[in-house]
DNA sequence: ATTCTTGCAAACCCTTTGCAAGCTA
DNA sequence: TAGCTTGCAAAGGGTTTGCAAGAAT
């Protein structure tokens, strides 16, 4: 509905792509991190991902899986979230339309839910009060059965 | 509803108080404290409610700020709420009972919204999936009338 | 007098960045 | 070869904590 991602410099509107971007190179420690979050159905922090990375005998540095993860975010391939306590955790989610989660707090473990009506509830409770460039974030933590004592 | 929040330590059901817990002790900066969140309507940054209460020319050290802070939030007196970058953002709000909050990305400015059925919502699709403890977090960001261009 | 509070500085943690070496195209 | 990518280590920024000095009861 809103635009509420302005792009920072113009894009081709032949190929998508900003023609002022630097060319991108393929590494095996990007295709190495897109490898594991695809299997993965949990939100991890990027310590996580790099210590289950290096727990697996894969080489990469730390700075790297925040550096691949920024990109993935941008991208748009990789969705983000702040858990209750700050940390920022990562997740490649198959909805690739908006769309909310229910969180696990121990495992991460994730369900992916949609709900229109709270979009269109934000929306018209900030038109009502004048916001504009409006965002809104719902996410819904719980234990699941498997954690649950 | 649910119990969100169980008691980490007994409660004496009389006095609805913690026979375990220190003794408590008024002081000039949490005093302070309270009253300039009293008169604020935007959520705060530590270090934002540090630097106005320095600017005033109160005497009062950042940790004891946030450890103020923390005492309030724990007694339910102030609202905390993590904005997009990860910072902790505190606001005493004028309503009690649980809300949600339409805020200013650029000066905090803050407006109290209630959802029951987001709330009703989040229980449900938790529930669904087998998850217990639930909490949700609704947040709505903009820029408010004041702010925009 | 007791012990809760404060301040400062150091410690922590997550995240970002500088820079030289490595690797992709 | 050109220049994007990586790793390491250092720097950053927010938040917490240890400890001795300062208050409140």
């Amino acid at each position: 509905m809103t635009s509420t991602d302005p792009p920072m410099t113009g894009t081709d509107p032949a190929t998508g792509t900003d023609p002022a971007a630097p060319a991108r190179r393929r590494s095996r420690q990007r295709d190495t991190l897109r490898a594991y979050l695809t299997e993965q159905d949990t939100f991890r922090t990027a310590q996580d991902i790099h210590a289950d990375l290096r727990a697996r005998g894969e080489t990469i540095g730390l700075a790297t899986v925040y550096r691949a993860l920024q990109r993935l975010v941008d991208d748009g391939d990789v969705d983000v979230l702040r858990t209750p306590d700050g940390e920022a955790a990562y997740r490649r989610c198959a909805t690739p339309r908006h769309h909310h989660h229910l969180v696990c707090r121990d495992c991460g473990r994730t369900v992916e839910v949609s709900d229109p009506p709270v979009a269109r509830w934000a929306e018209q409770v900030a038109r009502d009060h004048g916001f504009t460039d409006v965002e809104h974030v719902v996410e819904v933590f719980g234990t699941c059965a498997g954690c649950g004592s």
